[in-house]
DNA sequence: ATCCCGAGGG
DNA sequence: CCCTCTGGAT
């Protein structure tokens, strides 16, 4: 085995022991109900995700109760995640499209998923990664910086590194890098003054300039 | 002051 | 490509 890929086994075995390989998901019942608590995610922490989740969900069963509620009705329930008033607007187009377009069931293919309201490809790329266990490796703010940092990627847009990682990490952890890796930059390697000191990674980083020009 | 576990719209 | 949206954390 060459030195390269022991670095990566290295890199990948220490966020499996300090991260765990499984995230708990968001509280939902139905499809539409985990496709909205990751469409409040975006911008926010899990922690005002699930504090929204238990009344967003008593109030609103099924996807057809959203798209009949008033934009300010479903601003209500959702107050405690970042940007509430798009994601309200946003919500209730999807569950009106999840309705009236695709029957009632959300769509299980990255190009349906898009044409909902609020729905991009991280989105998307989460979704199926969390309803199905479709590997999918979703490149939001802390994947894009960490990935250049530890010299994985060098793309410039997260579509880029989307494929540089695809070739990069074995496809069993696609689906866990996304969180492990955010956990790491909201702690540690963050965006401004990462505190490379306490990083568990340290040893095997290259630390390059994620905007560094090569 | 600045930055976020994005996406839509101009 | 740029702006905006939220409020909380740093």
């Amino acid at each position: 085995m060459d030195v390269q890929k022991k670095k990566l086994d290295s890199i990948l075995k220490t966020l499996d022991q300090r991260y765990g390989t499984e995230k708990e998901g968001f509280l939902h019942e139905e499809e539409w109900q985990l496709l909205a608590a990751i469409m409040l995610s975006a911008q926010s922490t899990d922690k005002q995700v699930d504090e929204a989740l238990p009344g967003l969900f008593s109030r609103f069963k099924k996807a057809e109760d959203v798209a009949e509620a008033s934009q300010e009705e479903i601003e209500g329930y959702i107050r405690s995640v970042g940007l509430y008033k798009n994601k309200a607007k946003n919500l209730k187009k999807c569950c009106s499209q999840i309705v009236h377009e695709f029957g009632g069931q959300v769509p299980d293919s990255i190009g349906e998923l898009l044409k909902l309201a609020g729905v991009g490809r991280k989105t998307a790329t989460l979704y199926l990664a969390d309803a199905y266990g479709i590997p999918g490796v979703t490149v939001d703010t802390h994947v894009f910086r960490i990935s250049r940092r530890l010299g994985w990627a060098k793309g410039k847009n997260p579509a880029e590194v989307e494929l540089e990682l695809q070739k990069v990490l074995p496809t069993d952890h696609w689906n866990r890098i996304n969180f492990q890796l955010i956990y790491l930059g909201r702690e540690i390697c963050t965006s401004r003054k990462a505190k490379c000191e306490l990083c568990p990674l340290a040893e095997w980083c290259p630390k390059i300039d994620p905007q560094g020009t090569p």
